[in-house]
DNA sequence: TTATATGCAAACGCTTTGCATCACG
DNA sequence: CGTGATGCAAAGCGTTTGCATATAA
């Protein structure tokens, strides 16, 4: 009952993520489509500096710039998240779905999957019981090795 | 079974973390003192501009590098533990034990108490088991109101 | 005495902003 | 057409580093 899908990309083409910002009523660009396609291109977790390279390595000539207010936008549609990762840097996986969920990243190969919240509800339940806090976000994330990084070492 | 203890600093001078300093062979020196002095007299979740700035307030004169360095140290000792807030911010919490553990941060007063590990492994073998990942290192942050904030709003 | 720790300032790397230009709707 | 989007370069900020000096052990 945790993993919400299989790992592999089911679109490529970044066409979720351009339905996502067109359905908020944004313009549709060229350069939103290749942003879309540049996360969409991606298998896992990626920084910025990974799009403004793939960008650049495909000519699409997307600003620096450009690339963080669409992943801005995107991170705010719940289209794509913010992870920190253990190392204090910053990246961003897209997300398959809309709903509250968690992430658990490949430390080798960035490849993610999204969990559910799995017991998650209860924990936060426990803990505000036990301190008497009112929790309002927490955020959950697993880093570890996926299955093909685990068979290649 | 939640709560590892009271939100109440017991420690204001800072013994434990020059103790912990000291145990792992670091040098003793005025500066330290001085840094584990002003991680005592915080009461929560802080960034490093506030000690940079209860430094200068306190005439104590400790360099920003320093207060880094020194954060950097107990933070590998696991007597410091760098936090993500939610608004991609960094902060340091004091933690009261050593043992693996999470945090849960008033959003409002940043006064944090540690939570045991919960149900969290078990949440981390269901993800194993249905993702087929290898988890070997997970982050969990509760945020939200602690009591006393609640009841002055 | 010697390895460590510190202060200072410069360097860094990531992210944001200002502004002129461009183009979707 | 007009508002929103983009590129570019500069500015911002948090964090790290190099190096000369100071100090614990």
């Amino acid at each position: 009952m945790a993993a919400m899908h299989t790992p592999q990309p089911a679109d490529s083409g970044g066409t979720e993520l351009i339905a996502a910002l067109e359905s908020a009523g944004h313009r549709m660009t060229a350069t939103r489509r290749a942003v879309a396609a540049l996360i969409a291109g991606r298998d896992g977790a990626f920084e910025t500096a990974d799009l403004l390279a793939d960008s650049r390595r495909r000519h699409l000539g997307v600003a620096r710039a450009t690339i963080f207010r669409t992943l801005e936008l995107l991170t705010g549609l719940g289209a794509v998240e913010r992870l920190d990762l253990p190392s204090g840097e910053h990246s961003y996986v897209r997300c398959e779905s809309t709903r509250h969920h968690h992430h658990l990243v490949c430390t080798r190969c960035q490849r993610a999957v999204d969990l559910e919240d799995l017991g998650m509800s209860a924990i936060v339940a426990e803990a505000e019981r036990s301190t008497g806090y009112k929790v309002d976000r927490h955020r959950v994330e697993l880093f570890g090795l996926c299955p093909s990084c685990q068979r290649s070492r």
